[in-house]
DNA sequence: CTGAAAGCGCTAACAC
DNA sequence: GTGTTAGCGCTTTCAG
């Protein structure tokens, strides 16, 4: 098939271009007989409007660039979703930028980004994008980051407050004496790892104690578990937290290896549920954030920047909820 | 930073649009002296090309198209990544679009794919796709399809051959003397469940017997370990294969929840391994298919066809490892 | 080696 | 209501 372009219509339906624009824009001013006549060509030809000369003309693209840590990509598909689906009801389109580490440099994808005149852009912030931001901030283009605390003229957030959510539950620990807490780091993701920290830091000073549980993975370990497996054999703890399902997976193999009874001799959380924190045995208790909401809302949060509708929250935090499973007593 | 074009770039290197032009496209015909002056131009003025008015003259995007099922997004994020990174290294954005059942029409997608004028398509094939690539391909557009077995004129394909891997394996266990042996239907990806399928029916026939024990998921059953979990208290089988990760997790603990002693009443085995394959106890033993070649692989044979050079192979499959853990005997 | 000018397909004043 | 026309920012002949 040919690409037909508006001429042809105009030709077909014996009109002038701009009044097949008008009928394709939904112009109310056009009469309803020619209207038809154009619909008719515009179907008899299989017209369709091309979006980069649209893009052009109008300097809109209607499009918005998301970018995502690669690493992320394996427990951000909900997020995605949720994104496209709202981007598809507001007919935006969405240009995918994945950063690998040590392949992709953040500044070539801004370039890119900058170059193909998206309307705006998401981006995930699984470290701290101060910098990156900043760059973005400088071409005038609405911002959303998703996963961390930040606003400006033209940047909202949409974040899940683990920092809050670790600390009501150190909290509720330490009330009932249980003060040997461990976090695990999370080398994936530095923002939420030290969140999860601070909130676990001021829950202690708030109860007059220092924090000191935080449980830092040496980059040699290639995987968590191996790390888990030695770590177990000279640590107790009476609690344990983990950030991502695979870690909290992990941790509870290597301490039932090591003869640790959970829940009974170590209780273990895990900060975000999936489908595997429910499908070992025993069920894994966690929080469970809604991923869907983190990129639909973001997404919803971008169109009314582009639209410069009022934004009454920049930053939207997202409630997390807790799921007690089997890994931990009561 | 207000938006400089080429225009700007020229006046302040003292040269024509065409020369910066020029420069930007890397001709070789520039004088070392001028080219220097525009780069120092464009560099001063931050400029960078837009890439929506490059695309309007070149009739050429250097965009491809993503077509994702929004299920499969969470198991193929590797995948994803292959191909972005491929993209990168070729300098192809990547414009994303997903289906939801029920919320987006492929045909709709295809609108806006053709639209958007990209100069390609690669499509993952969960389903029956025969219709809609057929749509596609009318716009005379390079094609790729991930997950099946189609090559034409303008289409390649990359897949993975699990009908063989299941011929082999289920030929090595009907040799063994063992010959019930279960299929759970995967729902979320008809294409690679029915391969499953055929896999086995066709060893069971070279060995002169016919193959029944496809095992199908009514559609009312939410959840895959419900279903498993009934569906074990009546029925025993000598082997059972699951197609996903979650499938299989299901199928161990529904068994395990009824009693059944894996490996040694009933050995189980998944025909996509991932991290969560081997976190849990037992360990489950698992094909590996690449999903990240399979994605960068799509992507590179995508390149291929838009620089139209030969493509020796249409229909490209990709490997499958098979490693035991400990849901086998032996 | 460089510049002038036509056009890529569309939108949006501005006329009529 | 509808047509005419000037761009949107860039590439690419074609002259010089």
């Amino acid at each position: 098939m040919k690409k037909v372009t508006i001429y042809e219509v105009a030709k077909e339906a014996n009109v002038s271009l701009a009044t097949v624009s008008r009928v394709i824009n939904g112009s109310n001013v056009v009469k309803q007989e020619t209207r038809t006549r154009v619909e008719e060509a515009i179907s008899k030809l299989g017209y369709r409007p091309n979006a980069i000369a649209q893009g052009l003309a109008l300097s809109r693209t209607t499009t918005v660039g998301l970018i995502l840590p690669a690493t992320s990509i394996s427990f951000s598909g909900r997020m995605i979703n949720g994104l496209c689906d709202v981007a598809k009801i507001y007919d935006y389109s969405v240009y995918l930028h994945t950063i690998t580490e040590g392949v992709t440099d953040i500044k070539e994808i801004i370039d890119e980004v900058i170059k193909s005149r998206v309307d705006g852009v998401i981006i995930y912030a699984d470290r701290d994008l101060d910098d990156s931001v900043k760059l973005l901030e400088e071409y005038n283009i609405p911002i959303v980051v998703m996963g961390n605390k930040i606003s400006s003229d033209n940047i909202c957030s949409v974040y899940v407050d683990y920092e809050q959510a670790v600390y009501d539950l150190c909290s509720r620990y330490l009330d009932k004496g249980i003060e040997d807490i461990a976090i695990l780091q999370d080398r994936r993701n530095d923002v939420i790892s030290s969140h999860i920290r601070k909130g676990a830091q001021d829950a202690f000073r708030d109860h007059g104690k220092n924090y000191e549980g935080y449980v830092e993975v040496s980059k040699d370990n290639r995987s968590t578990y191996k790390f888990l497996k030695s770590y177990f054999k000279t640590h107790r703890h009476q609690l344990f937290i983990a950030n991502r399902d695979s870690q909290a997976l992990a941790a509870l193999n290597a301490a039932t290896g090591n003869g640790i009874v959970i829940p009974d001799e170590m209780e273990l959380i895990c900060m975000n549920e999936s489908k595997y924190t429910s499908s070992v045995r025993p069920e894994i208790s966690s929080f469970s954030a809604p991923s869907y909401d983190l990129g639909a809302i973001s997404m919803r949060l971008m169109t009314k920047m582009l639209k410069e509708e009022a934004v009454e929250e920049k930053e939207k935090c997202l409630d997390i909820l807790y799921s007690p499973k089997h890994t931990t007593k009561e």
